[in-house]
DNA sequence: AACTCCGCCAACCGCGATTAC
DNA sequence: AGTAATCGCGGTTGGCGGAGT
């Protein structure tokens, strides 16, 4: 390791000296604390790619990934539990959350993607007064969440969602009730993601979820997909997800704009699927949010 | 005044990816 | 192609200052 700059005298390695100047001496920094509009850009884009602060920090100019972060963590982590939301999953939090049974069943439902392998068919339909869902593994579909859009609201679930997933050896269906659980449930790693696995995650390698909707993706199968791509792919996904919120914040209304149209599903085709996705949009509408 | 507690934030650390040689 | 250096990132630490006792 360099310690001394022969040049400068200075007792600090390169990399030290490239920190100093990243989040402390570059002219173009903004100092002083955060306002109320970049708070809600950062708990916005975090919702949507977790923990990826420097991804956060592209969206607000003369702030570093370390302001955000540090900021983050002293701030608006508060924030959000003293609004009763979980900073992970920017859902409400509930008693019944934190209970083990539901940790189990979020367990089962990877154990379900990992273990089947054959094509998937997916399910949606609608019950009396709950909403139904049927899928069979790898495909596991989660309720969708609230558009973000500041304040930030507590979302209530307008209906209760009722999940049932087929195992397929028994053909039996294993019910349980999705209120603002399971997608809260931490089923992944949320360092190893470049989305935020609990707003807009991967359950697993195989499965990904959005926040618009009830859509169903299949990512491809591990033998399709290159490691450093798959990993370009994520980082894509990342930034077209970012990017939209740029649209969205430029002027539209979040509550008509994010609908399932205005996701960009052509890329997430092109990306991830490669012809094996399929989607069934026809009961999104019954999934309502009350603000 | 002295001490403790706590929050903020710059800096450090470790790791994976990328680049240079 | 292999190796070292550098970059970029996220998690963590530690020093400092203010508030409270």
């Amino acid at each position: 390791m360099v310690i001394a700059n022969t040049q400068t005298g200075l007792q600090r390695c390169g990399k030290s000296c490239r920190l100093r100047w990243i989040n402390y001496l570059r002219p173009d920094l903004k100092r002083g604390s955060f306002s109320s509009q970049e708070e809600q850009i950062i708990i916005d884009i975090h919702r949507i790619v977790g923990n990826r602060w420097a991804q956060i920090a592209k969206h607000l100019p003369g702030r570093t990934d370390n302001e955000v972060k540090n900021f983050w963590n002293s701030c608006v982590k508060k924030k959000l539990l003293s609004q009763g939301l979980d900073p992970k999953t920017h859902n409400l939090i509930s008693s019944h959350q934190r209970s083990t049974s539901n940790n189990k069943v979020a367990c089962n439902i990877i154990n379900l993607s990992q273990t089947y392998q054959k094509p998937p068919k997916a399910v949606l339909s609608q019950v009396t007064g709950s909403v139904s869902m049927e899928v069979d593994p790898p495909f596991v579909t989660l309720p969708p969440l609230p558009p973000t859009q500041p304040p930030f609201h507590q979302a209530k679930i307008h209906n209760p969602i009722v999940w049932t997933v087929k195992d397929q050896n028994s053909h039996d269906l294993i019910t349980f009730p999705c209120g603002s659980s399971i997608e809260s449930t931490p089923i992944s790693s949320s360092s190893s993601s470049s989305l935020n696995p609990y707003a807009f995650g991967f359950l697993d390698k195989n499965c990904i979820w959005g926040t618009n909707g009830a859509e169903h993706y299949e990512a491809p199968r591990m033998e399709d997909v290159q490691p450093q791509k798959e990993h370009e792919q994520k980082d894509k996904i990342c930034e077209v997800e970012t990017d939209k919120y740029e649209e969205l914040k430029g002027g539209q209304d979040m509550d008509t704009s994010f609908d399932s149209s205005s996701f960009d599903l052509e890329f997430l085709e092109s990306t991830l699927m490669s012809g094996t996705m399929s989607r069934d949009l026809s009961s999104i509408d019954d999934l309502a949010w009350n603000f």
